[in-house]
DNA sequence: TCCTTAATTTCGCAT
DNA sequence: ATGCGAAGTTAAGGA
């Protein structure tokens, strides 16, 4: 499982290893240490000398975490080249792609501990619960919306984007529905009325067209500018209640701090 | 630098070692090897059993990644409470926070490594080639995007949002200008035309109000939509060319593959 | 705290 | 490749 870990490695060593562990793209390497990190590409950075963790996967993908904070502080997705060498006796790694074509460029200090990880088997991933659901649950049971709304399309293509559901209600007025699965925004707003504008500019003129924003709440703002165009809001509840994992929150023994 | 490693760990000692090391909050701590993963919380996920490595830092995010990929596959940004336990003779490790309410479950089948590491000095670190300098740039040059133009102010604040630049041009009408760092999308329009109504319901009733996109490019329907809109477009180049960086691309004697 | 926006967003899908 | 929108988005900044 570990395929090879080194210790305050020298820089040649360390460039070695980097080389090797990269290029046969079947584990995971990583090194912590003192380092300076610049990145230049759809943006310019500089990160000062600082201890870092370094993470390069399988598909080349490299991240750069400092101590805390969920995201990298210097990242790129997936690389096409990564190269790792000694220059003025410390080991500097450049990863490079194309198309954005951008660069981070990794300058070990003092490289502290250098491993490479064989994860091998990646299992099966789920996740439930998301606004594709949501859909899927309230096109099947629109009266949830309003009684007597008939569902014609879901995810139908106009050029401004893609409408959630489209339907006719029980007067035979076409509905555009957009659905959030979080609180709705402006941004969710001013989608709704994208949508039913590209609706009109199909339908033969007068035709009406409503425009209905579902969600489980909408913001102060979105409701007021909702009402200033002539829209509607209907409150969702969030459908799908996941079943509990296996013990649920509220069980926790200690604290984190 | 190493403050302790463990190699294919009973059960209890992963659990000591991620409980002590959790709570110390001066670590970062990881642990690879086989695993389970849930989520629950704003939706619910399963990983089923395979080999994945799992980072908690010292604020307590958490990041459990897979082998491919930039983004962890499950994670928690900041945990109230962390604790690990042995149940049924394997190391269980929860991580849960409100607001919101969630919590990641790990089960640990087959630990291979366990390691926390010292992540002593955070460098400071400069970010160049934002939006923000972009909007900094044009406010001291408007001439770049129009002969005339007088900027009054920077990030107005207006009911619906912050207004980038707002300014009078040569014949004295009010210009509200949407910057964007990159290509413009249609998003970009609907922020524009939000705030030209923001700015028009301020003013006296038919005073005219420009609404300006300036950006290095444009999407062909967002370009469709502000025409539509009577709204206009000024091709801006990404102004802030960053010094290149020690070593550019193009320079690389290896390949990644 | 709520709300909005930027982001090197990433990711996936459709054209 | 481009365009668009979701995301368990995260993170920052103002009211």
């Amino acid at each position: 499982m570990i395929r090879q870990q080194l210790l305050t490695p020298s820089p040649e060593d360390l460039a070695d290893f980097l080389n090797r562990h990269t290029r046969s793209r079947d584990c995971l390497v990583q090194v912590a240490g003192l380092a300076e990190v610049t990145y230049q590409g759809r943006a310019a950075s500089t990160a000062d000398v600082g201890t870092y963790l370094m993470v390069i996967k399988q598909d080349g993908s490299l991240q750069i975490h400092h101590p805390t904070g969920i995201k990298p502080m210097n990242w790129q997705p997936k690389t096409d080249s990564i190269t790792a060498r000694v220059d003025e006796d410390v080991c500097m790694l450049l990863a490079s792609r194309r198309s954005p074509e951008e660069l981070v460029q990794v300058v070990f200090l003092e490289p502290q501990v250098a491993l490479a990880l064989e994860l091998a088997q990646a299992g099966g991933f789920v996740l439930r619960g998301s606004e594709a659901e949501m859909q899927q649950t309230l096109a099947e049971h629109p009266e949830l919306i309003e009684p007597g709304l008939r569902v014609l399309n879901r995810e139908l293509m106009v050029e401004s984007g893609g409408i959630d559901l489209y339907a006719r209600d029980a007067q035979g007025r076409y509905v555009v529905v957009e659905l959030k699965w979080g609180r709705a925004t402006q941004h969710a707003v001013s989608q709704l009325a994208r949508y039913v504008r590209s609706v009109e500019g199909k339908l033969p003129a007068r035709a009406v067209v409503r425009g209905i924003l579902a969600a489980p709440s909408i913001t102060t703002p979105a409701r007021l500018e909702l009402e200033d165009r002539g829209l509607e809001f209907r409150e969702v509840s969030a459908l799908p209640q996941a079943t509990a994992a296996a013990g649920g929150p509220g069980a926790q023994p200690s604290l984190f701090d």
